[in-house]
DNA sequence: CAAATATATGCCAATATTAGCATATAACAA
DNA sequence: TTGTTATATGCTAATATTGGCATATATTTG
């Protein structure tokens, strides 16, 4: 009982059931600064909510230099039931937002590979700009 | 979204998992004094959860004299769907006691209510004995 | 080696949740 | 009306959670 009560804690905080939806959507692996960006939260926010999730469950990480990547663990049964239902119902203005903000990150992924970091939202939003108009 | 993360805070407590294992395993509405049995749990516990749950979506009341049975709402879609999944989640030790107590005190039920109230575990154990002994 | 960078974590104050008791409410019974 | 009973709720202390800052860790680069 203690495990599944920790995975319906684990969802009921905004920031970490804005981070299951990217992950949801998107379908991608991330990092700890795509998500920074995409959510517009400091580090430190990103990285404790990951953190909670980890410990449910929801997610593993893989190593790449600095980087971490986070990916869902699709293979255990019950995490995948709580995504199939989550997906019917992942409806609002916030997360809608949030994937815009996502898309335009992974945009500048080199070979599928962040390589932006973390940077001002100034510079950001420079990089995107530049990716557009070409 | 502030809907679907009080359904998830609702589902992260012990007392209110257990409360929602009992309807979804006996199918049954369910008053006050029946849970109180079945969870071993005092009055204001089980009334402040049931409100909890409630107001999240998950019950509605109806009225019988002084006794307020509980139901599951099992047309709204969103709690159909997380009914469903918990079916294959709702797996524990705790869960079955609680199942086997309820059985018990369901059998105290005329015409499928309940007319024993709040009594003292002595005499319900009394009660349950002479229905058993016959 | 030192510097830079992506991520994690320890600490603390602010805030939210819980558990327990006492009491309120509402319906019935006499 | 008064008493009884099933259920709800207000209050408070104890406990848990959160948000923010500062710092730690680990890896890469030079």
């Amino acid at each position: 009982m203690d495990k599944i009560i920790e995975k319906f804690k684990a969802l009921s905080d905004e920031t970490r059931l804005r981070i299951t939806n990217l992950f949801i959507k998107s379908g991608k692996n991330l990092c700890v600064c795509e998500l920074m960006d995409a959510l517009q939260l400091p580090q430190y926010s990103v990285s404790k909510a990951l953190g909670v999730l980890k410990s449910a469950g929801f997610f593993s990480t893989e190593k790449e230099g600095t980087w971490i990547y986070y990916k869902m663990n699709k293979g255990n049964a019950e995490i995948k039931a709580i995504i199939s239902f989550l997906k019917g119902y992942l409806i609002s203005e916030v997360f809608s937002e949030d994937e815009k903000r996502l898309e335009k990150r992974i945009a500048l992924r080199s070979n599928d590979k962040c390589v932006v970091g973390i940077i001002p939202e100034k510079e950001l939003l420079r990089l995107i700009k530049e990716k557009t108009d070409g």
